[in-house]
DNA sequence: GTATAATTTCAACAATTACTGAAAAGACTG
DNA sequence: CAGTCTTTTCAGTAATTGTTGAAATTATAC
C-alpha cells in the first residue's frame, strides 16, 4: 500500500488533529486512511502505508472497534482481517456523537442524578445543588434531543439542519437573540 | 476557602472527567469550583481549595480565559483578580460549542476546502476527493445549523429541543428511521 | 523613585500516554 | 498433531503533557 501525496495530506492532517479530538495520532491517521480508501485494508497494509509498527496498528484497530467506527470483513481465500470505515459519513457522525455522549456525558449525568437524590437545603451546598440541577437539566434536554434526532432518517435530519433558525417561524413564539446576519434556509 | 464534602464530590468528578474532555484535571476542578461557587474567587482561594500550586492556578486561569469560560472582576479596595463562571449554564454551553468548533472543526473544514479547490479527477485520488467533499458538506451543514441555533434565544432553543423528533410533523415529509420508542414533546 | 502585592513565566521534574519489538496466543491447514 | 500465518499482549522505552518552585514581571501605593 502506497499513498499519493493527495491522500497523505489528508491523513497527516487527521493525525495532527487527533490530539485535539482526544484520540491519538495513529488512530487519527488510520481512520483517515480507511475513510478515503476505496477498498478494505488489512493490518499489514495499514502498517506499511503509515510507517508504524504492526502492534501499534493492532491496538489502534481495537480502539476503533470499541468506538464502533470500523467494520471487519474477509476476502475469499484470505484469512486476514480487512477493515473499512462506514461508507456513509452521516453514519460515522452519528456513531461519534453517540459514543462521545456515552463516554463523556453519561458518567456526569449519572453523578449529578446521584448528588440530587437528597439535595442539601441550606447554605452554600444548597446553592451548589441548584447549579447541579441546572446542569443536569441542560444535559437531559440536549441528550434527549440527540436521541430524537438520531431516530430521524438522514433526509429529514438534513432538512431540519437546513431549516436552521427558521424553525422559530414554525414554533411561532421565538424571538431572535441578535439581529440580522443569521442565514435562513441555506441551499 | 474550604469546600464541603458535597462540593468536593462534584469538583473531583470534573477533575477526573477532565482528561476525557480533553482538558486537564486542574482545569476541570477549577471550573467545577467556580461553577458552584456563590461568589467570585481569587487565585489564592482556588489554590487553597484545590491543594495545587499557585503557578498551576495561574496557568489554568489563562487557559480558561482563552476558552472564554471565565470572567474576571474586582472588589473594592482589593486588587486581586476575582474569577467567576457565567451564571447561565446555557451560556457556558454555547461558549463550549463555539470554542470546540473553532479549535476542532474549523481547521479541518479549511483543509478540506483547500483540498477541493482543484480536485483530482481520476483514480483513487478522485475517490478520496469525493469522500472529502462528503465530509465537508456534513461539516458545513452542521456548523451552519449551530450558527443559526446559537442565534436563537434560550426559550426558543429549549422549545426546539423539547420538540425533538416531533419536528418531522412540522416538516411534513420526514419518515422515522426506526419504529416506536422515541419520545415526543418531553415535559 | 522604592516597597509591596499580585501575577506570570519558565526550567526542572513528575506523571501520563503512545509506540515498539519480542514473545505469546489464536486460527487454520494438511 | 506439527507447521504456518495472523493477531494480540505486554514490558520497556520514547514522547508528550502536567505540575511545581523560584525568579521575573507587572501593577499599585507611598
Amino acid at each position: 500500500m502506497k499513498t499519493t501525496a493527495y491522500q497523505q495530506a489528508f491523513i497527516l492532517h487527521f493525525g495532527e488533529m487527533g490530539s485535539r479530538w482526544g484520540i491519538n495520532r495513529t488512530i487519527g491517521q488510520i481512520y483517515a486512511l480507511l475513510y478515503i480508501s476505496p477498498r478494505p485494508l488489512n493490518a499489514e497494509q495499514i502498517t506499511e502505508a503509515l510507517g508504524i509498527s504492526r502492534s501499534n496498528t493492532s491496538m489502534a484497530m481495537k480502539e476503533l472497534s470499541a468506538w464502533q467506527l470500523v467494520r471487519v470483513q474477509h476476502l475469499p481465500d484470505d484469512r486476514r482481517d480487512y477493515f473499512t470505515a462506514p461508507d456513509d459519513v452521516w453514519e460515522i457522525f452519528r456513531t461519534l456523537v453517540a459514543e462521545r455522549r456515552r463516554r463523556e456525558i453519561e458518567p456526569t449525568a449519572s453523578m449529578l442524578r446521584g448528588a440530587l437524590v437528597s439535595p442539601p437545603e441550606q447554605g452554600d451546598d444548597a446553592h451548589a445543588a441548584k447549579k447541579l440541577a441546572e446542569m443536569l437539566e441542560l444535559i437531559e434536554l440536549v441528550t434527549g434531543w440527540l436521541d430524537d434526532v438520531s431516530d430521524l432518517d438522514q433526509r429529514t435530519a438534513t432538512q431540519l439542519m437546513k431549516l436552521g433558525g427558521g424553525v422559530q417561524k414554525l414554533l411561532g413564539a421565538g424571538r431572535r437573540k441578535k439581529a440580522g446576519k443569521a442565514s435562513k434556509n441555506r441551499a
